[in-house]
DNA sequence: CGACGGCTTGAGCTTGCTCAAGTTCAGTGG
DNA sequence: CCACTGAACTTGAGCAAGCTCAAGCCGTCG
């Protein structure tokens, strides 16, 4: 329990617990709080140990006490359809909260899962609202976080309405790869940590589809894939493609281009 | 002043102001208000005066200052795309929120525009935050509705990623009938306040297939549709069709049925 | 080493998109 | 009151994107 307030140093422990000190403060909860108020917010966070890939945080129908912020490591939420197929609603990186889904019902509405090994923090919804009602700045930044996955599920939205199969891909790696960016990390160096199974089903596709256009890009250089690590080589030409300027042929309908 | 076209009930100008006398307040934010505190809502809420259709309630990238909860009629919302084209995002009927996508940005997402002669009011976000800070009730009652569109948002993303057209098209209409009934209002006569055009956009298919399909589900005795009045003949059908339940050739592999 | 799961590749077929031509209906003007 | 116009919708025929089915490959684990 000694506080050696160092700012940049090793101590994995402390880091483990504090907000104050968390890489992702800036993403998280924490961003808009003042450091006087930090420790109300700490108080409330409980970590976690990291959970081995594959494990379920919390699995759709479970009532719901907490939100969940990624740490480290990533999660992707699945429902189950009334026919009994799953469908991968997203995929969750460090910064991004789970469990909001839960709110409205009281108990969850999809599932979660790690795809590798994951530190996440729970963050009591109770304990949540009363801090928050003490610091106003919490409050705000919930809700901006809580804004920020309804905009994400709104452009993912979008991509399944209007896009043609090697565009939404191209989203998708965009995405991975800005959100990296956004994290800090090597933005074209992405290590894709869901099944390429996980992909398709996320982006409507069938996994062979989401095989050929790996190799599609490949071949046109756009990235190098092998298994799980894929490496942007022309991240311009990436975007342009997820943007729908499609260098090649282009000027088709899409889907109900209103009026 | 005068009231003319009452409705069904009488004191309009006073109904039009008051949350604990709305028809929507067991949906809207008053659900879980005790009676003492309806005042201090009341007295952040906004009333407008009724919007003719085709008016435009807030535009993408225009400043948040409010949220809006629809009173009557119905809005759509949608985004334009990187490449122009424009995706119809929602749907949205009497106690929907509308105006969530903003909070993040502090702007506008997609632009909310009137499908018929509608009524909303504004509840400027400050106040709400005022009032809820003071009314906990209401901060809850506010993450319920909030996790509620959320909620929809998810269910529609499952049903772009994995359903069939026809699927797709009964979804969205059962979808309608069931948010009727949770209004009081009859289920099974629809009045599609949207176009055809809106339809085929919001579930990612063209103008001419929704159109199809209302042909055949008339022929295969489901509903009747004479351009904007639908009737619902065989609810139980169209459950079934919604839910892949599909009497005639089931058993498709659906598109990545994870594991 | 063999077996299994995850991934890739190929060949054909189906769904729903494209293009094109009608039809209906509300609104307008003669 | 009717003809005229335009917007919204319907219907038909053909085509292609992406799904289905099938086989094979690769890397990991027991």
């Amino acid at each position: 329990m000694t506080d050696p307030s160092g700012e940049t140093v090793v101590d994995i422990a402390r880091l483990r617990r504090s907000c104050g000190a968390c890489a992702l403060s800036q993403l998280c909860l924490p961003a808009t709080i003042g450091h006087e108020d930090m420790p109300k917010l700490e108080a409330a966070v409980r970590q976690h140990r990291p959970l081995d890939a594959g494990r379920t945080l919390f699995a759709e129908g479970s009532p719901f006490n907490e939100l969940h912020v990624v740490r480290s490591g990533s999660l992707k939420t699945v429902s189950v359809q009334s026919d009994g197929t799953e469908q991968v609603l997203g995929f969750h990186l460090p910064g991004d909260v789970v469990g909001l889904d839960a709110v409205a019902e009281g108990q969850h509405r999809c599932t979660a899962m790690t795809l590798e090994r994951t530190t996440v923090c729970d963050i009591p919804f109770n304990a949540i609202e009363d801090v928050a009602r003490r610091v106003p700045g919490l409050q705000r930044q919930l809700y901006r976080v809580i804004s920020r996955e309804f905009v994400r599920d709104q452009e993912h939205l979008a991509t399944m309405g209007r896009k043609q199969a090697p565009e939404r891909l191209a989203i998708f790696l965009k995405s991975l790869s800005d959100r990296r960016r956004a994290l800090g990390l090597e933005p074209l160096e992405l290590t894709l940590s869901m099944s390429r199974s996980d992909i398709g089903n996320y982006l409507g596709l069938v996994i062979e589809t989401v095989s050929r256009l790996f190799s599609r890009f490949q071949d046109e250089g756009l990235l190098t894939v092998q298994r799980r690590a894929l490496r942007i080589l022309d991240y311009d030409a990436l975007a342009r493609l997820a943007a729908g300027m499609n260098d090649a042929t282009e000027g088709s309908r899409q889907r109900s281009p209103l009026r």
